[in-house]
DNA sequence: TCAGTTGTTTATAT
DNA sequence: AATATAAACAACTG
């Protein structure tokens, strides 16, 4: 289930584990994820390079080497896993990363997005160009004069990844409601004291659902209540409302958020 | 059997 | 350029 605090996670996996050791083979059992690379190239151009510190950008890991860099996306069922030696395939494992150290795992029921090979950073870099900035690290005048230039319903713009990248449909939903702010107000009619309040709310969101791993599905987070029958804001109580908005499933409050 | 799903890309129209 | 919408991708759950 990744999202941003989820991949920053993975990224996390990465970092700890696999840097510095070196890629012995990659074993694809699903070339199904793979985008724009075939099996036998991956392996060949990733042979005998060593992992390096990997970065995120929204929902994308880059996994640089001392070579190519891999760039993983985690679709809404990826994930990464690393075992220290070698580990019987799981039921949705898709590819695997064999270092000197241990394995890289790929798990992907859903295979939505998949994984892709740059030659280098600066490849890597202009693959992922039409993203925006990072959710996590976008400063507050550049997240005000984003949202300022866009008309569309601010849960739309929130979602695009071409705005700011690392925002999914748990997340913003999360942040409206934190926010008190309606999804389906356009972006551009927040005033400058809502644009702050929308800020630090996401600011604060993003840093406890990394600290937690993952979007809280606790009582007191929207999140956690949205998939009950009769779901009920964890602040007042009062029933909250559902819509399609932006072609994805919304919940909010009427009454913290408006109608 | 059918609707729904935590995401992205592409096409299409406005 | 923005905006809105739908479809496709794939495989599971309720």
């Amino acid at each position: 289930m990744p999202e941003l605090p989820d991949v920053e996670g993975f990224k996390r996996t990465l970092a700890e584990h696999a840097t510095g050791h070196q890629i012995e083979r990659v074993a694809v059992r699903d070339p199904g994820v793979l985008r724009g690379v075939s099996a036998r190239q991956l392996t060949s151009r990733l042979r005998g390079h060593r992992f390096a510190e990997p970065r995120r950008q929204g929902k994308w890991v880059i996994a640089g080497t001392d070579g190519p860099a891999v760039l993983m996306h985690f679709g809404m069922t990826g994930s990464l896993r690393w075992t220290d030696g070698h580990a019987p395939a799981e039921r949705f494992e898709r590819l695997t990363f064999v270092t000197d150290g241990g394995e890289l795992h790929y798990d992907d029921m859903r295979k939505l997005t998949g994984i892709s090979l740059a030659s280098n950073d600066e490849e890597a870099r202009r693959l992922l160009r039409s993203l925006g900035p990072d959710a996590l690290t976008v400063q507050p005048g550049e997240f005000a004069d984003l949202m300022h230039g866009r008309r569309a319903a601010l849960k739309t713009v929130l979602m695009d990844q071409h705005v700011v990248a690392g925002l999914g449909n748990l997340l913003t939903d999360e942040i409206l409601w934190r926010a008190c702010i309606n999804p389906r107000r356009a972006a551009s009619s927040l005033t400058a004291h809502e644009v702050r309040r929308l800020y630090a709310r996401m600011r604060w969101v993003l840093r406890t659902s990394i600290q937690a791993g993952d979007v809280p599905a606790k009582r007191s987070w929207l999140t956690g209540v949205r998939y009950e029958p009769a779901p009920r804001c964890p602040r007042c109580r009062t029933p909250l409302c559902h819509a399609r908005i932006g072609g994805r499933t919304s919940v909010w409050c009427p009454r913290c958020q408006g109608e």
